[in-house]
DNA sequence: ATGTGC
C-alpha cells in the first residue's frame, strides 16, 4: 500500500487521487484527501491535515470529512474542506463554513470577441474601477436603507431584480434561484447589519476581484454550447462575498457558542471548531442568519453585475443586454452550509456511522458544509436548473489573476465521492503575511501588463502582492484532479484580460 | 475574509 505521512499524521493511498486518514482514537469517521501527489505534499505542508483530522471529531459527521485538492489551513476547519454532519443527531459549525459567508463567484458571459476588447484594456479597467466599489471599508453601489436591507436578507436576488438590478433570467442562474427560503433575518444582529449597510455593492479585499476574461479553450464542446461559451469569447467574472455583515454574523455565533455551548466545545480538539448542537435554538439561529447572509452576498454580486452591464454598455455604446448578451453563466457558493439529503451508512439507531457499526445505507439530512468548495451537482439532479439539467451544473473555478480560470460541470461522480462538491479555486500556497514578504505589488502589475497582456488595478500594492500569481497553487492540476476523478468535468478554460481587486 | 486584534 502506498502511504504518505506528514507531520506524524499518515494517509493511505485509497485509489488515484484518494487519500485516506484512517480512523482512529476520538475520530468518528475517517478523513479522505482528494488530491494528486505533488498537490497532497503541498497539502501537507501547512495545518490542514490535523485541521481535517479534528473536523473528524464533530458529532455527527459522515464518512468521509474531506480536503478538495485546492485545500490549505483555514480558521479551524480547512478551506478546502467539505464536511456532511447529521441533521438530527449532529451539529453546525460557523468555523466549518468560514467567516466570509457566501463568498462566492458568478460569470457573465458576453456577444464580445477578444478583438472587441483588444486595445481597449486600460479604457475598461478603469471605467470598471470607477463603477464598482472596492477595498476595506464602506461605500457600495446603494446605500443601503432599512427596506434595502430587510429586502436583501429576506429576498436575495429576487429583491435586487424587482428593484431594477438585474433581469429576470439571472435569478434560475443562481444556487438556490438566489434565495434561501429558509433565511431569517431576525437573528442577524443589528451590528452587523450596520456593518452591511453601506458595503451593498462592494468587492472588498483580498482575494476579491471583477476580471475580465478570453475564452482560450473549449473542452466539451456541447456542454459549452449549453453555456453559451465560444472559444475567444468574452467573459466577466464576479468573485466576493458578504463583506462585514457575514464576517461579524460569524463572530457573533462563535462568541455565542461559547457561551451557549461550552460542553460541546470542552470535547473537541480545537476551539476554533466550535459547534451548536443539531436541535439548538442555536444551530437554527445561525442557520437561519447565514442563510440571509447567504442572501445578502448574492445581491452584493448581483449589484456588481449590474454596474458592469452598464459600464460595458457605456464603453461599447450598446445595450448590455439585447446587444452584448451579458446574461448570467452562474453564480455558485464557496463557502455555506446548507440542508442536503444524501446517502450514507447508519447505525441500528439511524445515526451515521463507518465501518463494523454501520448495519445499513440510508438517505439522511445533512448540513452540508463546503468551505472554499463548490456544489458540483452533475446532469439530471433535480436541483440543477432546468436550462443545465441535462448537461450538470456549471462550476466557476477561478485561478490567480496571472493562470486565468475554469469553467466545468458538476461530474457524474460528485454525489458518490464528494457529496456533490468539488475544488473553489487554485487554493493559496502561503499566507498573505509571507506573500508580502516575497511580493512587490507594483512589480507583479508591471510583469502582468509587459509578460502577459492582463491589465490590473487595485485600491492597494499590498493586495496586488498578496494576490501574485506565484502564492497560488497550479490550477491546471487542480482542476486535472477534479477532472479525472469526475466530480468536477473540464469544460472550457478562461485567461484574464483585465482585473479589478481591493 | 475582516472598520487587517481582543
Amino acid at each position: 500500500m502506498t502511504t504518505r505521512e506528514f507531520d506524524g499524521i499518515r494517509l493511505e493511498k485509497v485509489r488515484e487521487h484518494v487519500w485516506e486518514i484512517p480512523r482512529e482514537g476520538d475520530m468518528n469517521v475517517p478523513a479522505r484527501v482528494l488530491a494528486s501527489e505533488s498537490l497532497l505534499e503541498e497539502i501537507g505542508e501547512d495545518d490542514s491535515l490535523q485541521q481535517l483530522k479534528n473536523a473528524t471529531h464533530l458529532p455527527g459527521m459522515a464518512e468521509p470529512a474531506l480536503c478538495m485538492p485546492d485545500g490549505h489551513q483555514g480558521y479551524g476547519f480547512p478551506v478546502g474542506g467539505v464536511g456532511a454532519i447529521d441533521a438530527r443527531t449532529g451539529c453546525i459549525s460557523p468555523g466549518a463554513v468560514g467567516y466570509d459567508i457566501n463568498c462566492g463567484v458568478r460569470m457573465v458571459r458576453t456577444n464580445l470577441a477578444y478583438d472587441d476588447v483588444r486595445g481597449r484594456e486600460s479604457e475598461l479597467v478603469d471605467a470598471l474601477f470607477e463603477a464598482v466599489p472596492s477595498g476595506l471599508g464602506g461605500g457600495g453601489v446603494i446605500g443601503g436603507d432599512a427596506d434595502a436591507i430587510e429586502g436583501a436578507l429576506e429576498r436575495g436576488v429576487e429583491w435586487a431584480v424587482e428593484e431594477g438590478y438585474g433581469i429576470e433570467s439571472d435569478l434560475a442562474r443562481c444556487e438556490d434561484e438566489g434565495r434561501r427560503p429558509d433565511a431569517r433575518p431576525e437573528y442577524v444582529s443589528q451590528k452587523a447589519m450596520d456593518r452591511g449597510r453601506n458595503q451593498m455593492g462592494s468587492l472588498g479585499s483580498g482575494n476579491h476581484f471583477l476580471e475580465v476574461q478570453r475564452v482560450t479553450d473549449v473542452f466539451r464542446e456541447e456542454v459549452a454550447d449549453e453555456y453559451g461559451l465560444r472559444e475567444d469569447g468574452i467573459v466577466v467574472l464576479i468573485h466576493c462575498g458578504s463583506r462585514g455583515l457575514g464576517h461579524q454574523t460569524c463572530n457573533d455565533y462563535l462568541r455565542r457558542i461559547e457561551k451557549e455551548h461550552g460542553d460541546l466545545l470542552a470535547e473537541l480538539p480545537d476551539k476554533e471548531l466550535a459547534a451548536a448542537p443539531a436541535g439548538s435554538e442555536l444551530a437554527d439561529e445561525y442557520y437561519g442568519a447565514m442563510g440571509a447572509c447567504i442572501n445578502f452576498a448574492w445581491v452584493n454580486r448581483q449589484l456588481i453585475t449590474h454596474q458592469a452591464r452598464e459600464t460595458f454598455g457605456e464603453v461599447f455604446d450598446a445595450d448590455p443586454i439585447e446587444d452584448l448578451g451579458m446574461e448570467l453563466l452562474y453564480d455558485v457558493a464557496h463557502n455555506i452550509a446548507k440542508k442536503e439529503t444524501h446517502e450514507v451508512g447508519v447505525d441500528a439507531d439511524g445515526r451515521p456511522a463507518v465501518g463494523d457499526e454501520a448495519v445499513d445505507r440510508a438517505e439522511r439530512e445533512l448540513y452540508v458544509h463546503r468551505k472554499g468548495a463548490t456544489r458540483a451537482f452533475p446532469a439530471g439532479n433535480a436541483d440543477v436548473p432546468e436550462v443545465y439539467r441535462s448537461v450538470g451544473q456549471p462550476v466557476i473555478i477561478p485561478g490567480s489573476m496571472g493562470a486565468g480560470s475554469y469553467v466545468l460541470r458538476g461530474g457524474d461522480q460528485s454525489m458518490s465521492v464528494s457529496f456533490g462538491s468539488t475544488a473553489h479555486g487554485a487554493g493559496r500556497l502561503m499566507s498573505r503575511t509571507q506573500a508580502k514578504q516575497e511580493f512587490w505589488g507594483g512589480d507583479v502589475q508591471d510583469d502582468l501588463e509587459d509578460g502577459q497582456q492582463i491589465y490590473v488595478k487595485a485600491q492597494s500594492g499590498a493586495t496586488i502582492a498578496e494576490e501574485a500569481p506565484g502564492v497560488y497553487k497550479d490550477i491546471d492540476e487542480v482542476i486535472r484532479v477534479s477532472d479525472e476523478l469526475g466530480i468536477g468535468d473540464k469544460v472550457a478554460r478562461t485567461f484574464p484580460v483585465c482585473n479589478i481587486k481591493g
